[in-house]
DNA sequence: TTGATTAACGAAAACGATTTCGAAATGAAC
DNA sequence: GTTCATTTCGAAATCGTTTTCGTTAATCAA
């Protein structure tokens, strides 16, 4: 019923725990007999390390924490999936908790997962998250830490993200390339850098075409819980305030779709009237009607590589080299689909 | 830089180890003033427990195991929500492992967490699962274990689900209470108990309404990653096969937006020619054009109901009751929206 | 025969906390 | 002054491994 030890192993053949240790192993200084007799044994009695024992010696977890804002979400979702299946193949379990956006739990939750010694610690910081402290008494403790997608540019640590600003301006870029005269923004609420980011590639786009950037056509959306309803609100009120708007650079897809079904309820044709893009491609967007035009996120490639990027580091914590930081920016796509028009032909002069 | 140790508390008040554990457990055996010192010393130095030393003496690890098939889902998202949530509440951490549906991979990651000591197991079983050896090692060892959602019924240990059969036995009626005379049925694959219970609950519906089964009516689909695509193959299949089919109860939401995408393609009026009822209750079935009448699965509260039995169990492990197995059936619910008629008027007799 | 080398194993000290069992000191009671 | 109880603290064992450093016995060279 209890599991088996290795004083077991060692009593039941007569011979000391170090050797049994030593034997499975292979420790040059145990024969070949004995190292055979050993495993046999352990084998039968179905023998499993104590994990808390060898991590009290050699002060390993071969364990990491996660901490992402919001579980039930297809990015995050996907992030997830990047990371535990990295994390399995060297070795590592992955303990997840969710900041649920707050930064006080975020905060505790580091506590936590420090109090658990893991070995690293990746996170995707809350909305609210301004004071970066419960960060740097990670660092301080010369713990990996790794951050994605919702980053704190300040915090000195590796970060794994896209270019939001680029991936924005090609959105917006294409919008123009496609023949709108007016585009509108649904951008994310002021916080997370991402939100500005986007913010201000659409801006950018729009200067370097000679077009006016109007503040009146960027409207805030928290992106929520309800960033449906969000979406179907910011349609609803675009449509009073500028009938001229020809096109939309949304945040986010999920407030896409509201905007989409606001302007399909109210018999706005989409692109013939308005062209929308959106940002994340969730599988939603390719199945709503009209399909979604939209910015590729690569939920599962950045787990990955924000895995990939924290074992270097403790492989370096390790080995007692110092920790080399790394930004890592992965490619975003345009995702053209049915609700914006096609590419007009350029003239060429 | 290195972690505070008890020790090192202890020196610098020139007292032991052990009245400074003892003091900040709060011993009846320690003075106040001691203990006041302890824990203001305790509380600048940032001392946290080393938890590998806590568990190696208690033999708990505050810590649980969850296996799933399948993360990126928005009905197992929501499970890992509910359990993650619950299980910071009771101070327990997550380790969150993925089987991809592999029989293979469930067992290995099964011995994984056994070997990480954690206090229990929470499981949704990959479809290929039939061996369940590796489960009833689990209880062997005297470990809480529950499974959720996908289960396997000869196993002795907790679980939770929903009555699958009892929801498609609603979600048909519901087709026949609206006018459908003809309904067919897209069921999963032959393996997971959840296909089978709800293709018993459409078969027992007809034939509680004296509508012949048809079996040439029922088709099957994997329901793995391409299960949008397999929706619609089905559905222009079916349309080739049986024209005078109206209605159809389909496995799950995935598919069945797959088949209303195929429908609306090929401009078949949903719901006047085909009537749809899906199963699960994503949120995109609320979005799809028409909206999707389907049975709602708690997700959330399948993760909380199925942690908080898993608690109890860990309770009962610890104060060396026996283990009190039970099983859970959450309810569901009807949703009814765009893609199914309204209710005929029942004529009373 | 002596000294050096090698092969095979074990004793014991960690790792950091918890807990049992005493011990010392103080005070109270007689 | 003796006895007994109470308060306050610490020594030491323990959890299960890992690893250093010996120790023993055998082998070999000269």
């Amino acid at each position: 019923m209890k599991p088996v030890t290795l004083k077991e192993i060692a009593d039941q053949l007569n011979i000391s725990v170090t050797t049994v240790s030593k034997a499975l192993k292979d420790y040059p200084d145990i024969s070949k007999k004995t190292k055979a007799l050993v495993k046999e044994l352990a084998q039968t009695l179905n023998y499993k390390p104590n994990a808390f024992a060898v991590n009290l010696r050699t002060k390993e977890s071969k364990t990491i924490g996660l901490i992402i804002p919001e579980i039930v979400h297809h990015f995050f979702s996907s992030v997830i999936k990047g990371i535990v299946a990295q994390a399995e193949k060297k070795g590592y379990l992955v303990i997840i908790l969710q900041s649920n956006e707050s930064y006080e739990l975020e905060k505790k939750q580091i506590q936590l997962l420090l109090r658990q010694r893991v070995d690293g610690i990746l996170i995707s910081l809350a909305n609210g998250t301004a004071d970066y402290n419960h960060l740097t008494d990670v660092l301080a403790q010369d713990k990996p830490l790794v951050m994605f997608d919702k980053i704190a540019k300040l915090v000195k640590c590796s970060k794994v993200i896209i270019d939001d600003r680029k991936a924005a301006y090609v959105a917006t870029q294409h919008l123009i390339d496609t023949g709108c005269k007016r585009i509108a923004h649904f951008r994310g609420a002021l916080l997370p850098q991402n939100s500005i980011d986007r913010f201000l590639g659409y801006k950018k786009a729009l200067l370097d075409n000679n077009m006016p950037y109007d503040p009146s056509l960027v409207y805030i959306c928290q992106c929520g819980d309800q960033s449906f309803e969000e979406g179907k609100m910011n349609a609803r009120q675009l449509l009073k305030d500028h009938k001229d708007v020809d096109g939309i650079f949304i945040n986010t897809d999920m407030v896409a779709i509201g905007a989409i079904t606001e302007f399909n309820e109210q018999g706005v044709k989409i692109p013939e009237d308005i062209s929308i893009v959106g940002f994340s491609n969730w599988f939603m967007s390719s199945v709503i009607s009209p399909s979604l035009t939209t910015i590729d996120q690569p939920g599962y490639e950045m787990g990955k590589a924000a895995f990939k990027q924290l074992y270097k580091e403790m492989q370096q914590v390790k080995n007692k080299e110092p920790i080399v930081y790394k930004d890592i920016v992965l490619k975003t796509e345009l995702v053209k689909r049915q609700s914006s028009k096609e590419v007009l032909h350029k003239t060429i002069h």
